[in-house]
DNA sequence: TCATCGAATATTGTGTACAATTTTACCGTG
DNA sequence: CACGGTAAAATTGTACACAATATTCGATGA
């Protein structure tokens, strides 16, 4: 490559937002498996998306391995791809692990967060009061989840974040397959108690918290009837 | 389809082993690298790998995509996939990971591993002492990882499972970056004690020993200089 | 009516050609 | 001789064509 190509390169990078289509393919996908707007079950045919995203097969094909990889989505050989539809009995081991998680992570959150991050968290838990008024379960779903991944980012350690960004996902699977529809699904302030049990610095409260707020998530899972998602082109058009 | 090939089919399915050769390549680059005959930041290229396994450069890419995810090799944009180098840092939280997993593993393995399983669990051990004696240091590095992992098994969570698998991958490629080079990597008799307590019914014990074990293994790790595989024509003619 | 078959269609799986990028090797210049 | 710089080679990235497989649906006969 000659002077000139690589500064002109560099150009490029800094002006174009590289709008990593990839990248966008899988954040959109992911996020309305996430978010329940795609059910447990529907079909993921590999051309509709391609077209949907704009996007050749090749690149659909690599989201759907990376979503596999995460069990948001099932593989199946020769048969196509669909949202994964965890088992009652994969979504308990889903808590139980997280609650091994978590329990590590809150005590280590309390030994180890700074001022400024606790606002951090107070300021995320009011988001997620303001959702729960204006009823935008969409969001609430995304930030509940972001709440616990973030106090696993303050414990430091990578590994947990990813095992448990990865629960986090399976969770949403596991409340859309068996949660309550109507009503809430974990209590209200429960992430605001959390919060000021890790600023008044009291671990086991803070333990205790959350690890009463996972099994009572848990065990207001129920089995009930299913139904899987049909129009991916309008499920995608609102995003 | 017709009749008549759809048992022409399953009489191929149960008659040849259908020597998927995917998942053949897989085992093969995943053993190569766990066993530490290639060793951190070996350069895996992709054409050479494809003619070394006799497959196609998108088998080869499939399976180097797989061991990303696992974080046994690093995948560069551009610029190809290596044997994964954890740093030092990274090591000491994959054994932060492990001890909380395994803690809770060794526990539950306590509670409900029969007789039967004990026996297996014995076994193994057995053979690790084996190749101890021996001097048979790659079937003792597989063997001490399966131990690990099939403690984990008898927990009976197969999240569990599928980290503490990852974690003891990369548990290997600290040892081969950071372990001492002579003596041994961590207490010869460390996983028959173990087992020991498990039998014994003592959970404290076992959760103890188990905990040291780690910690003791973690403490072993030390930076010195490093060198990569060259040859992997030399290194793969051997398996 | 219902089950079975098989052709037609739809979908997934894989190798390969070509594009993009990086790495190497070489060359002239200070 | 070291230091850019360039062209050539090597390597990775991606779309697409075609193969393999699964699904649909109408036809046929018990």
């Amino acid at each position: 490559m000659t002077v000139v190509e690589e500064s002109l390169k560099r150009v490029r990078a800094g002006s174009s937002k590289a709008q990593n289509n990839e990248e966008s393919t899988y954040r959109q996908i992911s996020s309305a498996i996430l978010e329940q707007r795609l059910a447990p079950g529907t079909k993921l045919t590999e051309e509709v998306l391609g077209e949907i995203f704009n996007v050749s097969r090749s690149v659909i094909r690599r989201v759907l391995t990376k979503l596999s990889f995460e069990k948001v989505v099932e593989l199946r050989p020769n048969r196509g791809a669909v949202v994964a539809s965890p088992t009652l009995e994969e979504a308990n081991q889903v808590f139980e692990a997280r609650r091994l998680v978590e329990d590590a992570v809150i005590r280590s959150c309390v030994e180890r967060a700074e001022k400024q991050e606790i606002a951090a968290l107070k300021k995320l838990v009011s988001a997620e009061l303001d959702c729960n008024r204006t009823g935008d379960r969409i969001r609430w779903i995304r930030l509940s989840g972001e709440f616990h991944i973030e106090l696993a980012k303050l414990a430091g350690n990578q590994l947990l974040v990813d095992f448990l960004t990865d629960l986090v996902a399976q969770t949403s699977l596991a409340i859309a397959l068996y949660g309550q529809s109507n009503g809430s699904i974990c209590g209200d302030d429960d992430h605001q108690n959390i919060v000021e049990a890790i600023e008044a610095g009291d671990a086991e409260k803070a333990a205790r918290l959350m690890l009463k707020h996972l099994s009572e998530c848990q065990a207001s899972l129920t089995t009930r009837e299913q139904h899987t998602s049909e129009d991916l082109r309008a499920i995608f058009s609102k995003s």
